[in-house]
DNA sequence: TGGGTTTATTTGTATATACAAATAAAATCA
DNA sequence: TGATTTTATTTGTATATACAAATAAACCCA
């Protein structure tokens, strides 16, 4: 059944979610190749970009809770993709040599993913889309 | 940070994300009274409103996997609000008493969750938006 | 009619994310 | 300066969802 089949294809909670779902499938599959998830990606390249960024940081671009960004930095600690120093309250994260040589496949990835989400939705519908969605989400900001 | 001042506002993953988030939020504290989460409402309601209904139909219609499906079931009967009749491979759903008793709140919610975001959001806006979206996720189906 | 195939559902397990509480350092102010 | 408040991060725990395998019934066809 199509999402716009169901009896709640009016609900935005509903419709909102079951795209979602969709996009975060279709990013997985672009992603698997180097064995990480979406999120643990970005953060991958957020880093890479932003050498000892810190968590508070990570939480505001990613928009994810100060406590998912710790299980994510746990995560690609233990792959050895990067690194954490401690000084006070602070906490810096750099990429490890292993992490940079990542780099590259991080950035195929993304553009896999992009031309993937491209050609099935039209470059210029998707970028519309994201633009209102992005729009509507700063709406919906605590 | 607002989501459209992420360095990843233009990516449809991240994007799509943020909001489905954000939504789901509102939808929480719009269900919150009659203690159920935003999938079991919808759940319960479908149930309503075609008893006997099979989690295979309840599948497509919520657009989420079977085994999903089954842990909702399991907590919506572990609550008394639904009970499942087994004949064969097949299953059936009804409401039980307290379940229709809930229906009438199950409603106010919704409305109330309506009225929500068409306040923030405009209601035109906002019904253009879940018709794009629900248009997207068509395109994306497998 | 009976053996292979398909279908419906559940179970076991894993992942992503969040909330609330805990911890600990830093900042403020009286 | 020392007590109180704020800030940054982590930890413990919970929830939503999914995938893959298991189960079991129904279907089909030779």
């Amino acid at each position: 059944m199509k999402t716009s089949d169901s009896k709640y294809c009016k609900c935005l909670y509903f419709t909102a979610n079951a795209l979602a779902r969709k996009i975060e499938k279709l990013a997985m599959e672009s992603w698997s190749k180097v064995d990480l998830s979406p999120s643990h990606a970005y953060l991958l390249m957020l880093v890479a970009e932003e050498p000892g960024i810190q968590p508070t940081s990570l939480s505001e671009h990613l928009q994810l809770q100060p406590s998912t960004i710790t299980r994510l930095l746990e995560k690609l600690e233990s792959k050895k993709l990067l690194v954490r120093t401690y000084e006070g309250k602070l906490t810096n994260v750099y990429s490890t040599p292993k992490g940079k040589d990542l780099l590259p496949k991080l950035k195929e990835c993304l553009n896999e993913f992009y031309s993937r989400y491209s050609e099935i939705l039209g470059k210029e519908e998707s970028a519309r889309l994201v633009q209102n969605m992005g729009r509507i989400a700063d709406k919906l900001e605590v």
